[in-house]
DNA sequence: AATGAATGAGTCTTCATTCAT
DNA sequence: TATGAATGAAGACTCATTCAT
């Protein structure tokens, strides 16, 4: 019996998230992906189900990744600053050198496919986070509103800015990661 | 020869919007939309040169009635913090009652569609922002740094927690908008 | 408006009917209809839902015909006998004229397909005939038997035999009919 | 090397049929085949050089079945009547009793697939029987006519209702197969 | 012998678009 | 203007079959 080649499962789920944020959602068909895999469509349905199980699935596991990269090296007893900074920077990191990746899960993300599949959607990752903002809400160190208001307001500008980075209309480097930092923490603390 | 029918392109719109929405962009093809207005696919082939230059111009007609009422009764001549909480406040209120069309904005722009047609995307709106923002800067009221720092933390929480509101995470009200406003201003404040 | 084009419908049925003679069920393809009939493949879908959308009105269609014409010429007024051998000499003749429809017709009812479809199958086709039978029965001209069995015996041995005339192994003409109808006879009359 | 496994070849055989009953010839698929008989599909060429090999052999066997059972304890020397009842009984009986086998040869002799096989077809069967309805014929016991007439007549009635009985449209019992055997002899005889 | 992996060719169906009226 | 008819190309997916183990 032939074994499994992974290889071949690795090329169809690089080819299909290129070719999403190449050619985007409604233009990547399952012919394309196994053209660009160098598979024949027809394999591709050996490892899944069909396009959308596909799809769902490289959704999981690169958020799976992205949650694993973003708190690694967080460590739960550090004081919230230093946990909020460590975990923000892996953040912006991960977009940055996982580029097609992050804007594959945002593609998804904003289109109605989502809805159908598992909705704890951002549970996962944040689950951890809510901690941090919990806690620092405890300390009375950030103000004393909605939980979703401290999330958004500290995490989101800053993949904004990610993501402007691909478009060349911001640039990161060692000192605009501390600025946006310290926005971020302006915005929520007390 | 009859005279152009705007109630057929007022149709095909929204039916195009609509379905975005519901389905995804993939999903949306010509004859759904066709069939959703209520004509024939051909119709829309009178109004439209085909269906990339149907989504485009809805894109931007739908950009163009999002800026009208962001800046919609913001006074040149007012205070700058005056002047920034009126057109955030008119943004999110834009969001929440235009919900389809400001999804559909969103759909497009992060899909790669948006690369072949016009590139001034961001401009057109965000210029009267910008004036803004350094007239702030100007006046030693924001911090010292690039603007897009100041423009994203300043905006893109809004639109993240007006959307985070459709899918009921959270709810805006009058004081909840009042608090996201000044988190907003601590983020890039002095 | 490009007017409906009857021939087109015309031909796809047609094709469908002869392929199926030809080929069988199981290797008959919408491409191949389209390609016999001189039509585009989409062209079928503008008339039928789909494959077995078409299938089935094109069984209906033939099942009207034959049932048209199996009862042309049938006076309820006249002696059974009469009746009897008018009904299946239309019969018979219905089929070696009709062997291509006959023959597609059998290939539906055999196979599991008409199962969901509609079920009074023979009902309308037989519902004349079973007068017939029990008209004779009152007369005490038949055997005292189920109907089924009057049915059976007088009509299935017919078209049996008109099926064996395609392949060479039997050939009809005025005195072997009317042999065979006598012998339909000699099974069910009293 | 593992022996022959007969288990196997008896399973894809039942699969077959069965499926070939269920869901029609078109929808029978080789992978749906061996999925049911819980094999790979690839072990099916092992057995079978390929799909339409495999069918004509299970049709070949199912034939083989059905004409030993049913010239099983037919004597040569009993008087014609006797023969007559003996194996047309034993038609019934087999039909009832292995239902799926004679549906499946009936699918696969309606269809234009036979013909690509050996055309002895009806031969291996029906020899036998030729020969009761020549001596019948030779004992002026049956209408001086075309022996397919007197074979016709004879057979297929029964095969119908046999049929009819699996849609519950009709109920063999002792009685109502003396009547059809009744009638089958009245159709033919002198 | 047995099988999961692999595939080119084919399946049905829908696509975006044009045509004829 | 408006539209049902028409279609070539492409969509997702399954087919029968072979390969490598």
């Amino acid at each position: 019996m032939r074994p499994r080649d992974d290889n071949k499962v690795e090329a169809i789920i690089e080819a299909t998230i290129q070719l999403v944020n190449e050619i985007g959602f409604s233009e990547t068909s399952v012919s394309k992906i196994a053209k660009r895999a160098g598979v024949s469509a027809a394999t591709i349905y050996i490892y899944f189900e069909n396009k959308e199980d596909m799809l769902s699935k490289i959704y999981v596991q690169a958020k799976q990744k992205m949650s694993d990269r973003v708190f690694r090296g967080v460590d739960p007893t550090a004081p919230i600053r230093k946990r909020f900074d460590t975990f923000l920077t892996n953040f912006v990191e991960f977009i940055i050198s996982n580029k097609d990746e992050y804007l594959f899960m945002e593609q998804v993300s904003n289109s109605p496919l989502l809805r159908n599949w598992c909705l704890e959607e951002t549970q996962e990752l944040y689950a951890p986070v809510y901690e941090i903002f919990e806690e620092g809400k405890g300390q009375n160190l950030f103000k004393p509103v909605d939980l979703p208001l401290l999330v958004v307001y500290a995490i989101v500008p800053l993949a904004q800015l990610a993501k402007e980075q691909f478009k060349d209309l911001f640039q990161f480097d060692d000192e605009k990661l501390r600025i946006a930092l310290d926005m971020s923490w302006d915005a929520i603390k007390r």
